[in-house]
DNA sequence: TAGATTGTTAATCGATTAACAATC
DNA sequence: TAGATTGTTAATCGATTAACAATC
């Protein structure tokens, strides 16, 4: 198993993707299937996915597919999903308590351990088992406990007062705020821009628009 | 102006991204930029930048660059931001809320006007102006207004029962959902999961850590 | 005019698709 | 064994970058 070529980041793109789909048919007890059968229900090509999997270095079986359970669990590890990841929510807006509530996510090997704001009337209150801390603990409470991944979901302003304290002592950030931060060698990033895609949408509707006339 | 070739997805997508930045430097008071300064800025080449602008026409002049009022109105028109879209949410759990309070989308011309839930308990509870109405009201509202979005924000199950009310009756899908909307003829979609984007982001930290070994 | 910077064509790079030999 | 389907190489397609003539 080849297993560490650098893999391009479309491909990575793609890998929850596939999980969802083969998690879906893990559910209705499906035992294999072929990349040609996978292609035509996720839409895709099947030689894409082939080629996709062989970046990790081939799952399935020659005459036979893919083992839907061995494939399930390999992406799986690939996504750190069976490993775990322990993380932080900065910031509890309704965007924050969505994603602390967000059962899902503990499904998938994603743990909550610790919730922050900067609202003292939220001090204490207690969501999905968790207690809100005052931001000003961020410092002290990173030092004392392993956390993977900082998810950001303040407003933009908060973003360079967190941001010092929190490099350095996680390994990801997953960023709803409007502050771009950009990746850094020791430091993953995912950027969400909500209204980026609400934007893109509304792009695509206006060139649908144009098409109709 | 060239206005109506075909753009490709991958320009179409970073358009909003130009649009934010031209809107910060508008904000900072200047006036033109080259192609080559907003690539500084942004982190992409300016190439890109001049290819990725002429899908569209042209909107510089050569040996001054692009005015940063006009470009950002130009591509607010692109974006549809200017004409303005109407929506609903349906769905009114906390993702949904934070949509309807995030006052950003008002401004770029995207207006609630309507929000749908399943739980009585909610009815008629005003959020941002707009009281909640039952999903089963859908089809009688969406008849007698003019909804160019709706955004869905509910859990999987309900998506089967509200999509067909929904489908030739609005412009566009933001569906938050866990089921997969595709995209058909007279219909744009743009579906958004959150749950790819943080297993995308472990993957990365994953790989990250294997590098540092 | 000379200098700057675009618009646009050409070259390169990377990603997707097609094809097929290897093999279960 | 024959049939099926992968893993993998080769061909194609599209996107990005480089280069430069046009022009403000």
């Amino acid at each position: 198993m080849a297993e560490h070529k650098k893999v391009s980041s479309v491909v990575i793109r793609r890998l929850p993707r596939y999980y969802r789909y083969l998690g879906d048919l893990l559910a209705k007890g499906i035992k294999r299937i072929s990349s040609k059968e996978l292609s035509e229900l996720m839409n895709v090509t099947a030689s894409q996915i082939r080629q996709d999997f062989n970046c990790f270095g081939g799952f399935g079986q020659q005459g036979y597919g893919y083992n839907v359970e061995y494939l399930y669990n390999e992406i799986s590890d690939i996504l750190g999903i069976r490993k775990g990841r322990s993380m932080i929510i900065v910031g509890t807006g309704n965007l924050g308590m969505s994603i602390a509530g967000y059962s899902n996510f503990k499904k998938r090997g994603f743990n909550l351990v610790g919730l922050f704001d900067h609202n003292p009337a939220l001090y204490g209150k207690e969501v999905s088992g968790i207690k809100i801390m005052p931001v000003t603990e961020l410092k002290n409470f990173l030092q004392g406990h392993n956390v993977d991944i900082a998810v950001l979901t303040m407003p933009k302003e908060s973003v360079q007062e967190v941001l010092p304290v929190i490099k350095g002592n996680v390994k990801g950030i997953w960023n709803f705020s409007h502050k771009e931060i950009p990746q850094e060698d020791g430091l993953s990033v995912e950027n969400v821009h909500l209204s980026d895609s609400l934007m893109t949408l509304s792009c695509k509707i206006g060139r649908n628009e144009k098409l109709g006339k």
